[in-house]
DNA sequence: GTGGAGAATGAACACGTTTTCATTTTTCGT
DNA sequence: ACGAAAAATGAAAACGTGTTCATTCTCCAC
């Protein structure tokens, strides 16, 4: 009843800028959707008078007749985890730039909750969904996503050999950690390294066994004894309580290879400050990641480096493309990984 | 052509449920909305059937015709930051848990873009927003936000005194960074410190001139000289140079006090692996934030912790009371801070 | 058994777009 | 200048839901 005309309150119409440009509503539609031909001084003076009247399409709307709503789910276990933090940065800042937005969604630990946590996602109608959640399977994503949704699930540290999947989703982003893993073990036989222990992450997880499996063939390859395991979850307090059982209880090591920068910290805080151990001259270390902090003079951790930001430029490249042209021929792309060579080797 | 009745592809509608249950589509939406009557077995059967059909209401009909998103902008500079992080991670389990979903959006510190920005976001119509950015006016973001939608200007380290708002938003979250400052000066004056020094955040920022003043405050008040600045911006890096040209340019100091931990962390390190100084026999320092990565073996920060859980749970609780009752009376709510003693005072 | 109150239910409309189709206007070749 | 092709434009339908209003049904008091 009071909503009858341009009133001030609630937000600009196309109605009510074509209203004022003596165009229909149609018209101002195709102002905003550029494929469609519109005479161009009438679109200029449309586009003006959105502009005026601060007007933009309703997204709602849109993505009610259009099936696109131009969100993309992402699904985290912890965003104030390094590394996931700085791919979620990185994520949303691509992302952005090409007319999305993230849809951020946590799990905890507990992932007997997925499936919930995924049904209620599902309510918010995401073009895609990237998930950096392990154990889930790709068909239980698949099951409670309706349309061919794509859905990428983004193993935090993924490599060969690749699980087998059968998802939805046949685009796929190979990370080589094998040269990385080779020119770090290369370099800590060479400054006489014998004896290696590996630092876990999460213990079944994929991304764990990935690294680890090539930590043991790279290792074996080169003729040296396979890794002794410490257990950890990748986090810091994990890494550090298993370095010290590793030195206490076990027989330690020379060098120890953290299943990511995170663990390695721990890693260094326990050599250094309950073992009484100096890096890298009694014990050599060496992380997984390459993240923001292990540049910083208490680590200055020697890892192994992916490259974040090609990763997700990649990532979003991949779920462009599908969205776009969901029949499009399946895409694989590859990426590598090195060394970057600090202070806790030598 | 395909999509005549209830074929398989594409996600179940109302209708879908209602035709299976003998029922109108609108009873379907009773079922969902429960307020209103509906014969409990109808029901039953409906959300049943539905449970069956992996339906659920689609969100961007009901938003259409509701106005309401279930949504929530968040706006952050940088995610990976470790501050940002926690918060968001914190920020998004509360919003879950009531039924919203977090929008993230990413500005750079190129603060001119926000404006652009926020009508980019506007076009996802959250139902409120949250930021996390400086120097934006809150009428400057409320002029690009229509309808009656609560913005939240989360100055990333509140404190008094209050900048003085007049945008749309009443609701207030007062941090009293007063208790912790005055501990943490007490306990630094206590162990003979000064000459304390304070290395800033990004200057001309809220968070960062409430923290100085206080700081100045409370030094006064104890009969201390007035700190010495050495300009930061938040950052490690920022903290690290100004930490080195404070003691080989400027005249040192016994006692630093860092705008926030990340920033302590860079003062440490500068001490420690750069001036030879130790800490804390030469120099003290205390941090500001007790970010999880404060109590590291390498940094052990002594710090003035802000409950960052219950913070959040409390800006929660506003913007979820303001927009189920737009009307409701304005409400203030009040946080302590508090000195958490690790191993860089004493 | 009848009237009426209250609950239960259904029909029509609204929300703000995009899209398809038909119609009108412009442009161009001859 | 005429016809046809192409471009520009508008009307109507559709997307899936919530809401208002009118209608039907149920149950109880008299």
């Amino acid at each position: 009843m009071s909503d009858a005309g341009g009133m001030g309150r609630g937000r600009a119409t196309a109605e009510m800028v074509a209203q004022r440009a003596n165009v229909s509503r149609i018209s101002v539609s195709r102002a905003f959707n550029s494929h469609t031909s519109l005479k161009p001084e009438k679109r200029a003076l449309i586009l003006r008078i959105a502009e005026e009247l601060n007007y933009t399409p309703d997204r709602a709307a849109r993505a009610l007749v259009s099936g696109r709503s131009h969100l993309i789910g992402v699904i985290v276990p912890d965003v104030c985890s390094h590394w996931e933090s700085q791919e979620v940065d990185a994520l949303t800042t691509a992302l952005q730039n090409e007319g999305f937005a993230t849809l951020l969604f946590k799990t905890r630990t507990d992932y007997s909750m997925d499936e919930k946590l995924l049904a209620y996602m599902r309510g918010f109608n995401p073009d895609s969904v990237i998930a950096f959640v392990e154990n889930v399977k790709p068909t239980t994503l698949a099951q409670f996503l309706d349309r061919a949704v794509p859905i990428y699930v983004h193993y935090p540290h993924p490599g060969e050999p690749e699980p087998a999947e059968t998802g939805p989703l046949h685009d796929r982003l190979n990370v080589l950690q094998r040269p990385g893993i080779e020119q770090a073990v290369a370099m800590l036989q060479g400054y006489g390294a014998k004896r290696i222990a590996y630092v876990s992450g999460v213990e079944r997880s994929q991304a764990n066994t990935a690294r680890e499996h090539m930590l043991r063939t790279v290792m074996a390859e080169r003729g040296l004894a396979p890794p002794t395991i410490a257990v950890g979850d990748f986090s810091y307090d994990a890494a550090y309580a298993a370095t010290i059982d590793l030195f206490r209880v076990g027989d330690g090591a020379d060098a120890i290879f953290a299943a990511n920068d995170v663990g390695a910290f721990g890693v260094l805080d326990a050599l250094r400050h309950e073992l009484g151990l100096r890096v890298p001259e009694d014990v050599q270390v060496v992380g997984f990641d390459d993240i923001a902090q292990s540049h910083w003079k208490s680590y200055n951790l020697t890892t192994v480096k992916f490259d974040l930001e090609e990763r997700v430029r990649a990532l979003v490249r991949l779920i462009l493309r599908r969205l776009k042209t969901p029949d499009a021929p399946t895409l694989h792309e590859t990426l590598q990984t090195r060394l970057v060579v600090r202070g806790t080797v030598g």
